[in-house]
DNA sequence: CGCCCTAATGGACGCTCGTCCATTAGAGAT
DNA sequence: ATCTCTAATGGACGAGCGTCCATTAGGGCG
């Protein structure tokens, strides 16, 4: 085995010699993601894990004290990645209601956060769910954080439109929007190529205008 | 073991002495799928499967030549069995597309369709489509078959709402209709006993009416 | 009643699974 | 240079997997 830089290092980032746990800890919660990507759940082993990481068989029993626990790991790692990009998406959108749920619909949709790699993992993990407990805490990757988020947002819009019923429309709004947008990553997930994400993106404004009068045009 | 009937049997159903190769060739994929909604697809092996089924272990090379070919059958069968359910409402609706949209909704949101046994298979198969070729081609439940259906029911109202643009009003409406139904069943997946069949309904058929003013109020 | 075809059985097989641990090796402290 | 602590290694282990086949048993027919 070869060092690969082992010059004193610039500062930050000095880890290029061998001894790093927590970049050994990362590299296998990746390649577990990666290997439930690329061959499905129920065909990733540990051998295939350690494989694809390029790390030894012993590690994942060090690291995590078993398969279990890194799919566990790994199902966080997925959920918290899905709501940086998302949560750096709203924030950019600034305070506009409208303009918040235009930017959830557009980063759930793009191809940062719905991708072939994304959508697999997140069917894979949703089937372990039922099994699982440590999985299906972290699965419901549009949890309750992002619904309150749409919510606020849609309540803000229905009160601007001064619709009588307030409540129940921001309710539907709210939970027609996440509908539409987990049958859209179900949709890329069966048809791929052939889905379009300005389509999809089209398609879920145009219902959800139909609720506010005037409104996402 | 102990024959149950033993009678000279009345007509129709004369199985109930031993020899059965077709009873036992639906039982073992009832097992399957019993099986792959209890405990996960992951976790479903011949022994369980055989344990469930009550019969003996050759039996899934026998019959369907290798647990491959048991999980392909069982996926086929669960497709055939949700169609089954669809049509018969769909043609129970009549001729009204506004009906029959309807009928589409109400059948896939209802209890015969859209339980905690079905959503869990559903969300299984899903996952291994990645995977396995032969589930890839019954898993797309909600396939061809169901869209064009939906899709010149929405094509006729369309036409009778004199819509200029008919062509996108209609295509929008089908992939938006069949993308909440999958969103629903995600829903229903994660939220199970919170998960509200009448609210459901509801709010797809008012985000269905937006789109077509004066109809399905 | 015996014949014979085939459904049905369940144990044995080779293999791969996840776990674990005795050992090796890296790097800071002395 | 040596000590020491811990990250890292990879082979060994028993358990459980899916497959297969020699054997048993059912039942229609001559």
């Amino acid at each position: 085995m070869v060092k690969s830089g082992g010059s004193p290092e610039n500062g930050d980032e000095r880890r290029t010699t061998k001894r790093d746990p927590e970049s050994n800890r990362r590299a296998l919660i990746m390649a577990t993601l990666d290997t439930i990507a690329e061959i499905g759940i129920t065909e990733t082993t540990v051998s295939k894990i350690i494989q694809q990481a390029g790390l030894s068989r012993g590690m994942i029993h060090l690291h995590f004290g078993g398969k279990t626990q890194l799919l566990t790991a790994a199902a966080k790692s997925f959920g918290e990645s899905y709501y940086e990009v998302l949560d750096q998406q709203i924030k950019a959108a600034g305070d506009d209601p409208e303009a918040i749920i235009m930017a959830v619909i557009r980063a759930d949709i793009s191809e940062a956060l719905m991708n072939m790699r994304s959508t697999r993992i997140w069917h894979a993990f949703r089937g372990a769910a039922n099994t699982n407990e440590g999985i299906a805490v972290y699965s419901s990757t549009r949890d309750k954080r992002l619904r309150d988020t749409i919510h606020s947002a849609f309540c803000q819009i229905a009160a601007e439109s001064g619709a009588d019923e307030n409540s129940t429309l921001a309710r539907d709004a709210t939970f027609g929007l996440l509908a539409l947008l987990e049958g859209m990553w179900v949709d890329y997930l069966s048809y791929g190529d052939a889905f379009s994400r300005e389509t999809a993106i089209s398609i879920i404004r145009r219902l959800i205008a139909g609720l506010f009068p005037g409104r996402f045009l």
